[in-house]
DNA sequence: GATGTAATGTTATATAATCACACTTGGAGT
DNA sequence: ACTCCAAGTGTGATTATATAACATTACATC
């Protein structure tokens, strides 16, 4: 989990710089429309997340955090990441027991990841809450769906033609 | 996680000791055809998972083995379920750091998971490797999918019927 | 019976997440 | 201005989950 320059969302070029902006800006003014605080500490780690534009794990987001000299114990990072995740501003990939920043933020979205086990690149697709077989199955059993992990892990296009493994 | 005792896959009731004896003889035969070796921990680690009938974690799975003194250490724990998880004779649940016994064990499928907030109860579906909108996202992302995580968390029949939350 | 391989035993440690409680701050009501 | 409350933060300790590293055993094969 060691931080790295990325590339992008969907595993595909684009203006990385603008992007972060674009987020935060949107972030900022999606928290003040619902009277939510995106707080220093909360605003940093968002910030870090989109920087780093992968999944990070809670204790490399604290350690960046602890030489800013913005927090320094675990808690401070997971309360972050707590109301990050519960307003849609990052995901948490279960696989990784990690957390990305949201592309794109439609509220009430069902993302679905893709992760590369070899660059550890994540890129988030946009999928219908209960949409495909899950949905069908769950349906079938009586099963009220409240949240779903559709997350698949494999090779992106650049590792897939590197060499593999 | 503690344990309890449980209905059924599929949130249905069914025959609970068949169900153990039967599954065990098809991971024994299965064992004996792939050669490979179904030692008493890996067998006993199977037998709890089946028994349990729902997501135990590895520790509660380790209390038991200690209590029955087949292993007192976390290796000897993960180590079996590594051998059950790496051969379809059981799951991980990355939604709760949790293990299953598998449910119907064909080879190479891809199953998918309801997991019921209320009761802990989970229970298994079986999903085409690459279906759905996942798949259809990874094609056109040149993604090359290698497993799926594919959980849903939500109320089982039971639990959304009674006092739900 | 020497050798190789798979499995197990055991100690220590790494990694991830939460608890519990004190403190600060900024607004609402008076 | 004062009190109160709620949300957020600081911090130390603890719990939960998982792996590393290395010694040992068990069994098959030559």
């Amino acid at each position: 989990m060691t931080a790295q320059p990325s590339l992008g969302a969907g595993f595909a070029r684009h203006d990385h710089g603008s992007c972060i902006e674009d987020s935060l800006a949107t972030a900022e003014a999606a928290c003040a429309q619902a009277r939510l605080q995106l707080t220093p500490v909360r605003r940093r780690v968002l910030e870090i997340l989109l920087e780093a534009h992968r999944a990070m794990g809670a204790y490399d987001i604290l350690e960046r955090l602890r030489d800013e000299g913005l927090g320094s114990q675990p808690p401070v990072v997971y309360r972050a990441l707590d109301f990050l995740t519960a307003n849609g501003f990052a995901h948490r990939i279960e696989r990784l027991n990690a957390f990305i920043a949201c592309a794109g933020h439609k509220a009430g979205h069902a993302p679905a990841f893709l992760i590369c086990r070899v660059c550890n690149r994540v890129a988030e697709a946009e999928i219908a809450p209960d949409a495909g077989e899950l949905g069908r199955a769950a349906t079938r059993a009586g099963f009220v769906i409240e949240r779903t992990v559709r997350e698949a892990t494999g090779l992106c296009p650049a590792c897939a033609e590197g060499g593999e493994a």
